[in-house]
DNA sequence: CATATTAAGGATATATAATATCCCTATTGT
DNA sequence: ACAATAGGGATATTATATATCCTTAATATG
């Protein structure tokens, strides 16, 4: 069980489109030049991203993407939900209700025990997604990242966005 | 991102070993039969449990498998991993290094923002698993179970083991 | 001793999901 | 008018999950 790459390319491309200058857009090109990443697919990712409301996008030269709310307003989870969808990583098949002792009729009342357990611990882990937000992220990026190269780096973007 | 069908499948297979009489031992073929699953594919994941020490195995007739450890002694996570594996739920692909404003020889000194706090999540969830032991899951199935279905389980498991 | 039953594991097949590319459309700034 | 953009459909490729089959070695039982 694995998070798709996805996730990954959408949080650290939102952290670049948290670092920038109001009003302005970044492009899918930039975007995937400046992390290595294919396009074509960065961009599904992206949509997702727009999909769920996290960013705002436009057209046209210039056009592209920008945070859709202020950095702290935007969650790890929103970015890690908006690209692997808000279904649990536990999926109950009710293989107790194969038991061939079951009565006919019966059935039983609510989620079993080994459900209710796993899904506990996959709400621990949106929990601890649900408490960093994307400022909180570039405040730890901006503290590890050499002044210079984190200008370089926004002066690099901004450059390609018209 | 989901789970194997298979972790439940040993969740609920180490569930029922829990309730098992000293030194007796259940196969494959009473397990999947009871959970009504794929014998020869179930059998893979009983032996994760094996690999991992979760249960000792015998050969031959009245062979199978019973918990190696006392219930308590067995957590949530240890079944989990033994079938999943221990690897974290995010791959850091370092993608922050493809960045064309790197300079050259520069090598970052730790993992990235983005990687710890995918990381810590994935702790978050482990140490909830790490809570959760087979002799709680038992404790919990006994209580939301009836009586006579429960009875009626073992009965019917203890006649196929010989 | 002979037999039936079992776990272990290798080989292979199938289904589903992740990754990736291509192409067309509508929109928009210049 | 033109070039650049997001959106999205279609499709291809690769990896993983699911499932089956078969062989081998061990072992309880008659």
């Amino acid at each position: 069980m694995i998070l798709k790459s996805q996730v990954e390319w959408a949080l650290h491309c939102c952290a670049i489109l948290s670092g920038l200058p109001e009003g302005r857009y970044l492009s899918t090109k930039a975007l995937a030049e400046l992390h290595g990443l294919p396009k074509e697919y960065l961009s599904k990712a992206l949509q997702n991203l727009s999909q769920a409301g996290l960013v705002d996008t436009t057209l046209g030269p210039s056009g592209g993407y920008r945070l859709a709310k202020p950095p702290e307003q935007v969650t790890f989870l929103d970015v890690v939900e908006a690209v692997e969808g808000k279904a649990r990583t536990f999926v109950c098949n009710n293989i107790r209700e194969n038991n061939p002792c079951l009565p006919e009729k019966y059935c039983y009342s609510g989620p079993c025990a080994v459900a209710r357990i796993m899904w506990e611990a996959d709400e621990a882990w949106r929990d601890k997604l649900r408490r960093v937000t994307l400022s909180d992220l570039g405040r730890m990026l901006v503290q590890e990242t050499p002044a210079a190269l984190w200008k370089d780096t926004f002066d690099w973007v901004l450059d390609r966005a018209g």
